[in-house]
DNA sequence: GCTTGACAAATAATCGATGATTTTTCAAAA
DNA sequence: TTTTGAAAAATCATCGATTATTTGTCAAGC
């Protein structure tokens, strides 16, 4: 008996979890292209939470280092403490929070090594995971890759409009996640998806452009031929070539920044 | 100003956090050994209770798959809600512990599977991290991984005293961290943490005594001299294979327990 | 001027109660 | 007998208030 939207019949009447002056207005859109499916697992408050937090530090409108003061995030977001604290206490796990006892919760720092060990580990874990997939991926995650490229090539990324930039973040993603979604092995995908988003977050706060002597776009396909095609040496090169490149642009606007 | 055992005066009166009948009473005995370091990281009640409830759940005592009731839970622990909630949050990170919205937490269930791809992604990443540790790591790593082999070899393995048991269990887990500890990385130590928590469990629900044909200490020494040689070829195949033949003995009691 | 320690303010942590959802029960209808 | 659906019970989620800890302030002593 759960079908269309949700009743939500909680004491916020009806402006839940309206946000804070002028920033913090996530994922209000979205959902309601896809009116019949917005409650996959996003029913309490809590979960809300994890999904709004996650995107406002992804994003960058929660700085880096910062400390989350409880109060003011309670006012800000709308919400109460138990489940603003649970939300924040599951986001330990994605390295985006970090916690100390009496102290509470803040905003884990950005640092030249933490971007480097991201890199390397992406380099290693999403080859692998990309080398799995190819040994024991079907049909249909073929399919998923071809799709996800084309998405990827369709989105355009226009740095004047910040909403065709949320949307060329969120096809980059999938298809990263679909490459090496066929592996089989959801420990391994929950690895590289957290790592994917600490990475995303150093791009979307330091790179507002690719650069100049890239061809993003001809990397990706490169990636999702070779993998099609299961040529493991070439797909996971590609892959690796990328992933790289992008931690090097990175790495380079942090020292410009002077970030250690 | 933070010497010795802290205050700690909450409402529970003295008897704080004592557990149910008969069973979870753990690390009560422990830290009466080192009185002035009881407080590193476990002030709050809710990380206690992380504490509490990982060793609970890797040492088997809350089964796999099993529901936690709160009510019941809070009960048996002796806690309020709050904190219990916000502990169960954080172990969802480690892979202990699953959530779905308004059906609350479970233990994680174990499954054939998931032990093939704890196994496999412990050799891939731990001898990864080994390597790591070997390229970069210095002399006071090396001293620390004779003393956790040293201290391995002088616990003893008995399965009819508990006790020793869990110390095993303790040095062995220490064994294994402190040999990949010197790779300066934390996002891969913590996921080698991870997989070497859900491996435990494993072990010590499925593994009361290790199979005729091995010998365990011989393998860790062997590890441990190559890792000190930096000789890494030879010391990743041998924790690799280490690894393996764990993971393949464990594999054959899920079979015999019939766990698919 | 610098340190120290008591006090006050700010913030974090916990609790008990209440609201919301899921699960169970059970009788009526098919 | 099986299915259905409403009511009851159990359980989960959230809230507001209270308690505990940390941080900031500032005057007394050195």
């Amino acid at each position: 008996m759960k079908f269309g939207i949700r009743k939500q019949r909680n004491h916020l009447g009806g402006c839940r979890l309206q946000s804070g002056p002028g920033s913090l207005i996530l994922e209000s859109g979205a959902e309601a292209a896809t009116p019949s499916f917005s409650d996959d697992g996003k029913n309490t408050i809590a979960s809300q939470l994890v999904s709004r937090l996650r995107e406002a530090i992804i994003s960058g409108q929660l700085e880096a280092g910062s400390k989350i003061n409880l109060d003011r995030a309670k006012q800000s977001f709308n919400v109460s403490l138990s489940p603003l604290r649970e939300a924040l206490a599951r986001l330990i796990s994605d390295g985006l929070v970090e916690f100390e006892d009496n102290r509470g919760y803040r905003v884990s720092p950005v640092s030249l090594s933490n971007l480097e060990e991201i890199t390397s580990l992406r380099e290693e874990f999403e080859t692998y995971a990309l080398r799995e997939s190819m040994r024991v991926g079907d049909v249909e995650w073929e399919g998923n890759v071809m799709r996800a490229l084309h998405r990827l090539n369709r989105a355009e990324r226009d740095a004047s409009k910040p909403e065709t930039l949320e949307q060329w973040e969120a096809v980059h993603r999938e298809f990263h996640l679909t490459l090496i979604s066929g592996c089989r092995r959801p420990l391994l995908l929950n690895f590289c998806k957290t790592m994917l988003n600490l990475n995303d977050r150093y791009r979307r706060t330091f790179l507002t452009r690719t650069s100049g002597d890239r061809n993003v776009s001809v990397e990706h396909s490169e990636i999702a031929q070779g993998t099609v095609a299961r040529d493991m040496d070439y797909a996971c090169d590609r892959l690796r070539e990328h992933i790289h490149r992008t931690g090097t642009n990175l790495r380079r606007h942090l020292a410009e920044k002077g970030i250690a």
